[in-house]
DNA sequence: AATATCAGACTACAGTTGTAGTCAACATTG
DNA sequence: CAATGTTGACTACAACTGTAGTCTGATATT
């Protein structure tokens, strides 16, 4: 049964991304990794984290002293829930139309539009 | 020069929706749209119609007693700036990394994939 | 042991969003 | 014209967000 993943804001999701890159880290960790792109105060990624835990997108380890975090949903399922609901909200509903616009735009390069196309023929059988 | 076009909240989109399919129109005429597929209080889409004239996505014709609305942005260029920094937020940047996500996933069916594969071969040379 | 340090807990505070409600002015109707 | 309804203006209010700060107890340092 598919649970309901909880709303993850945009700062969130920068949380998010670093987490899912490693896991489980402390919050130095994440900190640091976080300092580097953008300039957040170490108690505002704090304040991030401890939301997340709180909307329990994320867990914490608490058997050290200093606790770990790591995500409770995976990136994928994430991306998924919300590119649906983007585009359902943006565009009607279709992946079809956004990527129209995209192509449409020059937005793609004939290069993307290459990579794209490939992509497009990799899929396999149905399952 | 392309200005910033304002943050549009979800509910406010809904709104938006109506409104560039079809501009000006009067609150009421809003209202009545958006009824048939979400149950908010007329007082509530008046909210939100106010709210986008504040933020300067929408502008008032107060001409006439009743006032009407319409978009001051195409939807084009709100789906695009929305499309950019989603993507970039959720997927690190790249339409494809998304792309690929939506074709090794079930979401789309075979008859999905060559309209897309037919979209990118319709790109035609450069403007 | 006294002290400086650090992690975690709790608090802050304004802006945005979802979701309306109240009030006042003008218009419509009997 | 008086009662009523319709519109727009303003107000409400809690949850969520962005962006931290303070307080407290455990640690590391001298």
């Amino acid at each position: 049964m598919t649970k309901e993943i909880p709303n993850i804001s945009e700062s969130e999701w920068e949380v998010m991304n670093v987490l899912w890159e490693k896991a489980p880290q402390t919050a130095n960790d994440v900190i640091s990794s976080l300092q580097e792109k953008i300039d957040w105060k170490p108690k505002t990624v704090r304040t991030l984290l401890d939301r997340l835990v709180h909307k329990k997108v994320i867990g914490v380890n608490k058997d050290q002293r200093v606790y770990t975090f790591f995500p409770l949903y995976s990136q994928d399922e994430c991306q998924r829930a919300e590119a649906r609901s983007f585009i359902k909200r943006i565009y009607g509903g279709t992946l079809k139309s956004m990527l129209v616009q995209f192509v449409e735009d020059d937005s793609l390069s004939e290069t993307d539009i290459k990579e794209l196309r490939s992509i497009l023929n990799e899929k396999p059988k149905k399952k």
